[in-house]
RNA sequence: GGAGAGAUGGGUGAGAGGCUGAAACCACCGGUUUGCUAAACCGACGUAGGUAGUAAUAUCUACCGCGGGUUCGAAUCCCGCUCUCUCCGCCA
């Protein structure tokens, strides 16, 4: 959510960087300017009106204690104007809150100044690429028949005990997820993250903060009974870790990991293109969340780009990083970088990490701040990054190292994995 | 699941309709003292928002788990909810 002081501040500039993501949010910042304007004058009226209220209360008081009975049932009799008023006001005061919250959190996050313009996938920036693409050959397999020739996942087993999308991990392909969790955690602790493990189940307020509700409820499985979420991500629970808090300067910045499974139940994106490992509703993935001063998050998030493309670099995949232009960007960052590896036998780019700055947008829905030199509170940056997405990397690796004998373990895997080969 | 107790500022903890935005103590911060450290003493010390001012600041409003209610007036009384603790039951 954006912070009203920076709108009232700096309007033209949302506008004018918010049309990148997309032209009709500057109606909605002059709509939110507009109301808001009106709601502080109403609560002027409030709180005059309040003043007045509390003096005459405070008045009545020292009557009663004076022993001047008649004195303070005259005062009683002109409270209960105010107390009308007061309720009048109170209400409308309300309401234009209501108003001003509704617009607020329709408006994403301020795209920083890099961020190119665009408004499909097509149009994002290949800013690096690395990596060899493998030529594999006519007789190459896409990663669904390599994992149905040497069993390592069962699909139609996972849509029987659940559904389309749940897939069953066996022998050395449970073992390779298993290995990569551990390999990714590894990477990050010794980058100096410090791992968590957080529940996969967040109530509303943990939804709201990381900013998947009010809006994107439905891409998210609701447990009615109790009104819990299964996480999306592991973004929310962790982030949500720093949910009203007041951090100390010197604490920042806060650099967790934490593996989860995640949970996304991808209404209306099933179509061409999501065979096998490509998309599912129940994944592995490995997180980096950041809590940072506003001073130092875009060279930390430079931080976190070089930490993924180690990992990638390790894996020996061929992969390429995307700097999002505004129309493709999600709702909450201000600046993204997407990694895709290169899947040789589909002769596709998987998206398998986002890597984004979210500015102060999650922090002022979540209110975790720090108190700043001036000894302010001030809105903290968050920052996350996939370090990384299982199953597309499963896919890539399955396709691009695939030889006659098998399929090749990156010497980076091979102690976690126990195996070297999958034959 | 049943019974009981509780939730107050960074922490401990008083307050039981008006004198309480909240005692006291501890921590933190600033200062005095000091060869250094410590101690002692003095002072400041919650959050959010509005208004005035370039600003330091002043002033108003709200906030004692959350949401309602009673009252001229609520941390304090009433109702609902959430969470924590203790005992019992169940249980990986």
């Amino acid at each position: 959510m954006l912070t009203l002081q920076y709108l009232r501040e700096q309007s033209q500039e949302a506008k004018d960087r918010l049309s990148k993501k997309n032209p009709k949010h500057a109606e909605t910042v002059d709509a939110v300017l507009s109301i808001d304007e009106e709601s502080r004058k109403a609560k002027g009226e409030m709180e005059r009106n309040q003043s007045e209220a509390n003096l005459l209360a405070k008045k009545i008081g020292e009557l009663m204690k004076s022993g001047d009975k008649t004195g303070a049932e005259e005062l009683k009799a002109q409270t209960a104007i105010l107390k009308e008023n007061g309720k009048s006001f109170e209400e409308k005061s309300k309401q234009l809150d209501q108003e001003l919250f509704d617009l607020l959190v329709t408006l994403p996050n301020v795209p920083h100044e890099s961020v190119p313009v665009g408004q499909t996938a097509e149009e994002n920036i290949n800013v690096y690429q690395n990596g060899t693409i493998p030529e594999l050959g006519e007789n190459a397999l896409p990663h669904w028949e390599l994992i149905k020739k040497y069993d390592l996942i069962d699909f139609e087993l996972g849509a029987k005990i659940t559904g389309a999308g749940f897939p069953v991990y066996k022998g050395k392909g449970a073992r390779i997820q298993r290995a990569m969790i551990n390999f990714f955690l590894d990477q990050a602790i010794a980058a100096g993250y410090q791992e968590v493990m957080p529940p996969l189940l967040v109530n509303a307020d943990s939804g709201f903060g990381t900013g998947q509700l009010p809006d994107k409820e439905g891409q998210m499985y609701h447990s009615t009974v109790d009104d819990l979420y299964l996480i999306p991500t592991a973004e929310v629970p962790i982030t949500n870790i720093y949910r009203d808090v007041i951090l100390k300067e010197e604490e920042l910045p806060i650099k967790n990991v934490g593996y989860t499974p995640c949970f996304r139940r991808e209404a209306g994106a099933w179509g061409a293109h999501v065979r096998g490992l490509n998309r599912l509703h129940q994944f592995d993935k490995v997180e980096i969340v950041q809590i940072a001063h506003p001073d130092q998050s875009y060279a930390l998030l430079d931080e976190m780009v070089i930490h993924v493309k180690g990992l990638l670099e390790k894996l020996e995949l061929p992969y390429r990083i995307l700097h999002l232009c505004g129309g493709d960007m999600s709702f909450s960052s201000a600046l993204t970088y997407d990694f895709e590896t290169y899947s040789a036998a589909q002769g596709r780019w998987l998206e398998v990490s986002s890597t984004s700055n979210f500015e102060n947008f999650q922090a002022n829905r979540l209110k975790c701040r720090f108190k700043n030199k001036e000894g302010k509170n001030q809105l903290v940056h968050t920052l996350n990054g996939s370090a990384l997405a299982l199953p597309r990397i499963l896919a890539t690796l399955l396709e691009n190292n695939q030889t006659p004998e098998g399929i090749r373990i990156p010497a980076a895997l091979v102690p976690y994995c126990g195996f070297d080969i999958i034959n």
